[in-house]
DNA sequence: CATTTGTTCTATAACTAATAGAGCAACTAG
DNA sequence: CTAGTTGCTCTATTAGTTATAGAACAAATG
């Protein structure tokens, strides 16, 4: 798996780094059952602190998205998407949609962009298919 | 003009403020060349330091969205939708899509969503057509 | 000219981000 | 059963952010 992420960003890193495992699981690089470095050895491999991968561990546990287990590590799981979150999730997509659509954009760009990101993840990512 | 804000959120105030302001200009409520109370007068409003809300207005001018006069105070702007708030909104699309994908939310449903909060965008929000 | 308003400066207390080290608890492999 | 790995917890420190606060300046309106 490759992950990356930029040390100068203001965008603190265990941030960044669950954006980047919420993105792999969206994409399907990441399914089901697929175990995650340890945080020894991510927090190795970009040279940080055990901790802040740690973080972000916790933060997609929270998220109910990987399950943490003593010697075995991170491993993903099938989500359940229940009505709070798809009630938190809507209130924040409203403010990002806001966004746009105050900056001019029109909606339906908006939506088309949208669309196609959505589209990007329903794509395959299978490493055994040439 | 009725902004709210939830002082117990772990959202920062000013954040929470340039969401609402943000959401009233896509929502209509707000248009180009409408005033917003005073930094002083918005404070005491909310019983909070003006500090905070000068900072809020700030990234509201810093994202294109007012402009900030001495004495006249701070106004709507028309906003111009460039290139590079479209490629860091898109980028920010991504994740906010991802982490619904990735919970398992179908891709048409976070479509649809997307698409009623757009909508809600559209519906009229005069005062003045009976 | 006087008032209002955004702007800037300094300052402080509480919180967060990231790093760091030490050690505990559970699970696997040999 | 032992040894080692790994998540987990604890304490601690440094740097930055959040929110508050007071004071004063600059510009534009009336």
């Amino acid at each position: 798996m490759i992950l990356s992420i930029d040390l100068d960003s203001e965008v603190p890193i265990y941030v960044q780094l669950r954006n980047r495992v919420t993105e792999a699981i969206a994409e399907g690089v990441l399914v089901a059952g697929n175990p995650l470095p340890t945080t020894r050895a991510l927090a190795a491999d970009f040279g940080i602190n055990f901790h802040t991968v740690n973080k972000a561990y916790d933060l997609l546990r929270k998220q109910g998205l990987i399950r943490l287990n003593r010697k075995t590590g991170a491993v993903v799981i099938t989500p359940s998407p229940d009505t709070p979150f798809r009630a938190d999730w809507a209130a924040r997509a409203r403010t990002l949609l806001a966004e746009a659509v105050a900056k001019g954009v029109p909606a339906d760009e908006v939506l088309t962009t949208c669309r196609s990101v959505l589209q990007s993840f329903d794509s395959p990512h299978s490493e055994d298919t040439p």
